[in-house]
Formats: structure tokens, C-alpha cells, sequence
DNA sequence: AATATTATTTAGACTGACCTAAATAATAAA
DNA sequence: TTTATTATTTAGGTCAGTCTAAATAATATT
């Protein structure tokens, strides 16, 4: 039906779009895809005429309720094969992601449906994702930055912003898992560096920079 | 690594190869990609410069040592992934191949071998063909066809020569599944058809036509 | 052996997805 | 408010993978 090529601009787009605003710049396009702005300009006209996007010269772009519906159907594929490979295939939450960027473009409705129920219709991904229904419906969360809480506050782990392997193995080395109850003992107000305790009893510092990229619920 | 283009050419080469001898024509090719003969032509320039077929004008082609080992893998891919969508998912076996042909160009070792594993390294796929293992090593079947076989013979259903849905559908509807003792009660002189008595004591009658589709064992 | 048929290759063109370089528009700085 | 900088678009090209039409080679028929 689409291309893997228009697939990914939709999930960018819609990507960009939540994170800044209404409309997307050409070249904030360009720098997520790692692709030249001339060739964003390129595809806008092509997408615009297949009517998976509004664009209109020097306006920026935006999606068409068509191509949010591709975008969330293909990020839906995207989570639910995170799913399968963490929880059935046994791979760490670092290594799957480029993975999933593979297998999210397999076209198949049934495919989907089965693979949904097979792994128990999760509602979140290895990162704590959610992940949409079949009907592009998404359980918003209600989770803030563990770097908005004060001494004292607690929550429990829920999910990350910065989604790299590296930071990941790092919450592994530390001991912090999707799940965990965390409790701020402390906020050192020279460089805003955290304490944390966790549910084990054991105690941890995190810089700002880490606390700035979990999210905790409640 | 390779273009799902290229991967595609070289498993139709690797089966032309082994069905109908040595060399391929570039005609045979192009009927079995369902693509133009000229077309075909460019592409063994191109696939020949990157050593991954043997090409001499007018003479066919051949698979290199390099080339056959990448169809090996593009078919336990695909074998694999037919195994995980009907033991896993519950696909039925004639609803699977057209999902594998996108499944199997999913470019990961690490995904295959954790795959295998969590199959239980399967040697055959839900057809009954042969999975070649992670060296591309393949177990090659003694069966032979039902139609070889004189009244009063028996053996075990293990495969099917003809892959299609509508056959694979007409076997479930009158009964006849892999694994499935066979005896061949009579051969019609008449017409060839067959007589089959089940284990399940059921006699059911068959064309040539099926019976030559039919692979069974010793 | 000459001719007709079929297979293969060459020539030239197209589409999708990209690029670079140049032109134009919008925004920021002086 | 000019001028400099940055963003966007246009123009023209490339590459992979396809096509059609025409040329050539191989095979089959008469
Ligand atoms: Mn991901
Ligand atoms: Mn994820
Ligand atoms: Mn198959
Ligand atoms: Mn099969």
C-alpha cells in the first residue's frame, strides 16, 4: 500500500508533531530522517498529492487524518514486535529497537491482530510505551519527569524519553527497571544531581541529566 | 546487506536450479519473478559484477558460492518464520507463505537464531520442507511421491510438491494432514486415481493430480 | 538450406527516492 | 532599515529497478 520510504516520513511527521507543535518545519524533517531538505521538499509535494499530508509552500507540513492513521498503525506495529522480542524472543529493551524499525513495516492486518493477542494485548512497550489499540486509540499518559519532583515525593518507573542504548544499559548498571518504586531522598541543589531510594532499600545518585529522562507516574 | 530485489532473484535462481537442472534461462527467470526478460537481463549484469551469480550471454546463470549461501539463508528465513506463524500465531499452513515472503527479508542473525530457538529448532516448516540450519546445511529428504507408489504400498505423509492455498485447503477439507500414515488401497487403471486408506480407517479416493502432489516416506 | 519462431540482448525511457548547486524567501543582526 | 544568515524551494542529476520496442542470436519448421 505505502512505501517503507513514506511510512517512515508519516511516522516522523506525527513524531515531530507531538513533541513540537501543530505544523513541521522541512528542516526538522530533514534532520530526523538524515535526509537533505531538498529531498523533504521533494516528497511533501508527492505526499501531499496522495493526500497523506497538508502542505503548502513555506508553511511547514502537517498530517492528513489519513496519514495519522498510517502513523499510528505503523508505531502500533513498531511496539507490539518490541513486545515479542523482548518478552518472547528474550532480547534486552536496548537491542530491539532498530529491530522493530524493520519488522514495523510488514503489512499484514491479521498478522497484527494475532501477534496482539498472542502477546496478551499489552498495553505499553519495553519502554513503557503505549501502545495504540487497533482503532489508532492510545491511553495517554499521566506520567511526569522524575526531574519535576521535589524531596521527599515518590512514583513509580514508567518509562523513559531518551530512548538510546546506551542510557538504557546504563538504568540496567544502576539497577533501575521499568516498574520500580522510586523515592527522591534527596535533590543536591549545587548541579541538581538525584538521590534516589529504591524499592530494594538500596540508594542511588543520578545526575540531573538522568532524572530529566524517566518518567514516573503518581 | 543485499536489496530485497536482489534476494528475491537469487531464491528464484537457487529453486530454478534445483528443479530443472545447472543453469537457468533468463526467460524461466523472468516468468518465475513475473518480470520482463530485459529486465531480467540488467539485473545479471548487475548481480553478476557483485560476484553473486556466474552470467554469460546466452548461456544463463548460475548461483556463486556466495550467491547460494544467501538463498540458503533467505529460505530458512522464510521456512522459519512459516513455523512461527503456525505453531505461534495459529495461521493455517495455506494462509502463511505470502506474510513469509515479507518476513523473510528481515536482516538480523541474531533475530534468527534467538527465532530457531524459540521454535525448538524445527527441521521441517508447516509444509513439510526442509529448514537448512544455521550453516546452511540442508537434511535432504528421502520421500517420493505418492504416485510412485503401487497398490498394496504405504508410507507417511511429509510433504507437498504444490504449495498452493487451493490445494493445501482441499487436502485439510478431505482429511489428509502432514505426518498422516497413508496405505494405498487401489490404483484406478482407468484414470490413475488413488485409493487411500487412513489411519483413521477412513478411504478416501484421490486424483493423479493429488497423488502426484504428495510426498511420502519410506 | 531457407524461413519462421522463439529467446536474448541492446537501446532508450520511466518512476521513486535520493543528491548538489543555485535561486528565492523569511528571519535575525547590525 | 539595510545587510547577513538561515530556511526553503527549484533545477538538474544519479541510481536501482522496472518497462517497451527494436536488434540479434538460437532453435525449430518446412
Ligand atoms: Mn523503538
Ligand atoms: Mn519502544
Ligand atoms: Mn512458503
Ligand atoms: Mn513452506
Amino acid at each position: 500500500m505505502h512505501s517503507f520510504t513514506e511510512e517512515n516520513y508519516l511516522k516522523a511527521i506525527y513524531k515531530l508533531q507531538e513533541a513540537n507543535g501543530e505544523t513541521v518545519a522541512p528542516s526538522e524533517l530533514a534532520k530526523a530522517l538524515a535526509i537533505n531538505a531538498a529531498s523533504v521538499t521533494d516528497m511533501m509535494k508527492k505526499m501531499a498529492q496522495k493526500k497523506l499530508i497538508l502542505y503548502q509552500k513555506m508553511k511547514g507540513v502537517k498530517l492528513s487524518e489519513k496519514g495519522r492513521q498510517v502513523a499510528i498503525s505503523i508505531i502500533r506495529n513498531h511496539r507490539l514486535w518490541e513486545v515479542f522480542l523482548v518478552d518472547k524472543l528474550g532480547f534486552r529493551w536496548d537491542e530491539v529497537h532498530d529491530l522493530a524499525e524493520q519488522l514495523e513495516h510488514i503489512q499484514s492486518e491479521t498478522l497484527i491482530h494475532k501477534l496482539d493477542a498472542y502477546l496478551g494485548h499489552p498495553k505499553t512497550d519495553p519502554h513503557g510505551d503505549p501502545i495504540p489499540d487497533a482503532n489508532g486509540v492510545f491511553v495517554k499518559s499521566k506520567s511526569v519527569l522524575l526531574s519535576s519532583i521535589n524531596a521527599g515525593g515518590h512514583g513509580k518507573f514508567t518509562g523513559v524519553t531518551d530512548h538510546s542504548p546506551a542510557f538504557l544499559n546504563y538504568l540496567d548498571k544502576v539497577g533501575l527497571a521499568l516498574g520500580d518504586a522510586i523515592k527522591v531522598a534527596q535533590v543536591e541543589e549545587f548541579d541538581k544531581s538525584y538521590t534516589l531510594l529504591l524499592k530494594t532499600k538500596k540508594e542511588i545518585t543520578v545526575s540531573f541529566k538522568v532524572a530529566n529522562s524517566l518518567l514516573v507516574s503518581g
